[in-house]
DNA sequence: AGGTGTGAAAGGGTTCACAGCG
DNA sequence: CGCTGTGAACCCTTTCACACCT
């Protein structure tokens, strides 16, 4: 399949073919009229755009079960991420290898960072080493940082933290179950609010913009 | 704090307090002109509607490092999550506890749906294993889904799937890490994708909304 | 013809601003 | 007087519809 229509994209993302063509036309015009998109093309400009052409080293601080499998993970090389090493503070961690990657000590944590030229931390970590952590990261030239740890992490301006709670999907999930359920509520929510369209499976949308912790 | 008024909790959020209060207004009236939202209260109704206060029991299936990580995360119990079982493929698996329960064997996947009311399964197995563990838990009467396989699963209306995929977040970094250094970009990008606002951390807006595999 | 690229219309969500209540 | 609750204004995103190119 050498080439695609805007109607047939729309159609497997489950959306209007309209905004899909909108979307591409921010990135430039790599379509042909009366054709479609040259599949490997668009799929090349799109890469790059998003930053998927480029080697990005990340470190993982703490191997617990999560960091492991976050080492184990396989999506990452496919997007360029580059897992350049492993640390923990558990020194009976130290050298042992996880995903084949040899373990080593937080206390070296900012000689790898910049042996490496790491710009991007995750941080998977009990939540009260968490921001220490991060800031020794900060510190040694990390600019972007991947929290898992349960805590609103604090960093200087120009550093970028995203959280991940994995526990909110499930409960977005037990929200709409609950509704599958009983009828008997209270308030009254605007129906975007009210449930996801069938077809998607991904994290935006359908949550509620506001929900103090 | 007894109380706290929307403008309040509004800048703890980093978000408009006019929005926060019509928000809130959809599930009821529970502040108090001149005063402000009774804390303790308020907290309750907002549980209340997002389905905190009942019990959900809830099956991982896939009880590798990720698997392992969720059975351990803290922050179910406290969102009305209770893990009723760990399930494994892998007969060396069963009987070995992980985080203080015993893990079955996936030849018992339906009795223990039913014997325990579940109707929200977790997927942490290899992609292979997904679908078809997806089929049996539907089958016995999971109604939600959470799949952290790197697939798109297959389901009935009426069966809810999440899918979480580790690396996206990551890949939002990136794009952001790769803007702030070179600023020589081919096309162009409306505002509000181009930076998330400072103090967020969430995995919401900022991310371009059609991304196809 | 067939399908992109895009101005213009429609729609939905956010913010303003203030009436109204404690 | 202070702060909520909310109609109305505003703004951004999505969708329509069609000119234009292949």
């Amino acid at each position: 399949m050498p080439t695609v229509s805007s109607e047939e994209l729309a159609a497997a993302a489950g959306v209007n073919s309209a905004k899909l063509r909108k979307d591409f036309s921010y990135l430039g015009s790599y379509g042909t009229r009366g054709v479609g998109y040259d599949v490997e093309y668009l799929v090349y400009q799109i890469s790059r755009e998003l930053g998927l052409t480029q080697d990005w080293p990340v470190v993982i601080v703490g191997i617990g079960n999560l960091g492991a499998a976050l080492a184990n993970y396989g999506g990452f090389a496919s997007r360029g991420f580059r897992v350049a090493a492993l640390i923990d503070a558990d020194p009976a961690m130290a050298g042992k290898p996880v995903a084949g990657i040899p373990v080593q000590h937080t206390d070296d944590l900012e000689k790898i960072i910049q042996d490496n030229g790491v710009s991007i931390g995750v941080i998977a970590t009990p939540a009260g080493a968490a921001q220490p952590v991060c800031d020794r990261l900060v510190a040694a030239g990390v600019t972007s940082i991947l929290n898992f740890a349960p805590t609103v992490l604090t960093v200087p301006d120009g550093v970028d933290v995203r959280k991940v709670d994995l526990s909110i999907e499930l409960q977005i999930l037990a929200f709409h179950e609950q509704r599958k359920a009983g009828e008997d509520h209270g308030g009254t929510v605007p129906p975007a609010a009210a449930h996801q369209e069938p077809g998607e499976q991904g994290p935006d949308g359908d949550v509620p913009a506001v929900m103090p912790a």
